[in-house]
DNA sequence: GTCTATAGGCGGATAGAC
DNA sequence: GTCTATCCGCCTATAGAC
C-alpha cells in the first residue's frame, strides 16, 4: 500500500526538478527561444534526462503551458463562478488579479503569446477544462449579470462584453507594462506596480459607472 | 540630378523584397521563430543576399520592427495629438484602431510580443521617435484632457490612467481574439470581427460614461 | 535513473565564382 | 548583385555504459 519507497521519491523530485526549471527557462525565453540545454542547466540535471522524463521539448513545454493556465483560471478567473454579489466579485477579481500577475508579468505574457498561436493539438489539450470547467463557470457569470438586469439592479448590459472590459481593463496593462511605462509622462512614477496597484480603484469604477443606475 | 539608374533601381527592389518577406515571416513567426532560409524563400531570393543587404538576421528583424511600430502610431496613435474635441477623438481613435488592426491582429501582437523584452539596444532604436514625437504628441492629449477637465467640460480623471483605459479596451480582445472569443458561449458569434467592430460602440459608452457629468 | 558520447539536422554567416 | 558551396556552432534526441 506504502508506494513511497525513497527511489520513487528521488524520481519526483528529479521529474520536478525539471518541471520547475522548464517552467522559468519556457516563461522567461518562450518556446522558441528556450533549449533543452538552458533547462538542464537550470535544474542542475543532465540534459538526457528531459527525454527521459518527458520524451520531448514540445511535450515538456505543453505540459509546463496547461500547468500556467489552469493555475491562471484557478487563482483569479474561478472568482467569477463564487456565489457573492455581482459588485464585490468584480472588485475580488480587479484587485485578486492585478496582485497575482503585478508581481509576475512574465508569466501572465507567457501564457497569452502562447496560446495565441493556438493549433489544433492545443486545443485538444484543454478540451476537458474547457467544457467541464472555465465554460460552464463563465456561464455561472454570464447568468448572474443577466439575473441582475431583470431586477434592475444594473443598466442593461452585454454580460460578455462586460467580461470583456474588465479582462482588458486588468490584463493589458501589466502584459504591456514595460512598453506603457513609457508613455508615461504625464506624471513621474517612482514603481510602477505602485502605480498599477492603485490603478485597480479606477478599473474598477470606470466598469461599475457602467453599471449602476445612479452613475 | 536623375539617380534612378536600373542598376539602382533593381537593387531598391531586390531589397525591398527581403525587406517585405521579412516583415511577413517574422510577424507570423517572431524573431526567434523565423529563419533566415524562411524569408529569402518568401523573397524568392538567396539566402545569402538577406546578409549583402541586411549583415544579420537580427538587423533585419530591428528594422522591420521599428517600421512595423512608427506604422502604429501613424495610423492610429497620432489621432491623439490632433486639434480636434476631445470626445470626437476619442471616438476616432477607438474606431480606427479597430479598423487597422481587427484585420491584421498579428501584426499588433508581434509589436507588443517582441517590445515586451525590450532591452537598451531597442529603446535605443526608438530614441529619437520617443523623444521627437510620441512622447510630445501624447502630452499635447494629456493637455487636452487637463483643459477640459479646468473648463468641467468633463469629470475630474488623471489623464494617463484614461489613456491605459482607452489603449486597454481597444487592443487586447483583437490581440487575444484568438483565446477570448472561445469564451464566449453567451452568444454564438458567426464573425468575431463582426462582434469587435460592433463592440466599438461599448467601449465609447464605457469611456464616456466616466467623463460625461451627466452620466 | 543517470551519465557520456554522438548522431543528424538546422541555424546564421561568409568565401569566392560568375 | 547574385549565386553555389561550405563552415561551424547549436539544436534535439537517442544509444549505450554504468
Amino acid at each position: 500500500m506504502d508506494d513511497s519507497g525513497s527511489s520513487s521519491l528521488d524520481n519526483l523530485q528529479t521529474e520536478e526538478k525539471i518541471f520547475l526549471a522548464a517552467r522559468k527557462v519556457f516563461i522567461q525565453k518562450g518556446f522558441e527561444g528556450a533549449s533543452t540545454a538552458d533547462i538542464a542547466k537550470e535544474a542542475g540535471v543532465n540534459k538526457a534526462l528531459l527525454n527521459y522524463y518527458y520524451r520531448s521539448k514540445e511535450n515538456l513545454f505543453l505540459k509546463v503551458l496547461h500547468k500556467c493556465v489552469v493555475e491562471l483560471w484557478e487563482k483569479s478567473f474561478s472568482i467569477l463562478a463564487q456565489p457573492i454579489d455581482l459588485f464585490e466579485k468584480i472588485k475580488l477579481f480587479v484587485n485578486q488579479t492585478t496582485e497575482t500577475y503585478l508581481s509576475d508579468y512574465q508569466t501572465l505574457n507567457f501564457i497569452l503569446y502562447e496560446t495565441s498561436k493556438w493549433d489544433n493539438k492545443m486545443i485538444d489539450m484543454f478540451k476537458d477544462e474547457l467544457e467541464n470547467k472555465f465554460l460552464p463557470e463563465l456561464d455561472l457569470f454570464y447568468k448572474q449579470v443577466e439575473e441582475e438586469i431583470q431586477k434592475g439592479t444594473i443598466k442593461p448590459v452585454d454580460p460578455f462584453s462586460l467580461l470583456l472590459d474588465i479582462i482588458s481593463l486588468v490584463l493589458l496593462p501589466i502584459t504591456h507594462g514595460q512598453i506603457i511605462i513609457r508613455l508615461n509622462t504625464y506624471q513621474n512614477i517612482t514603481d510602477h506596480y505602485t502605480f498599477l496597484r492603485n490603478r485597480t480603484n479606477n478599473i474598477i469604477n470606470t466598469i461599475l459607472c457602467q453599471l449602476k443606475q445612479d452613475c
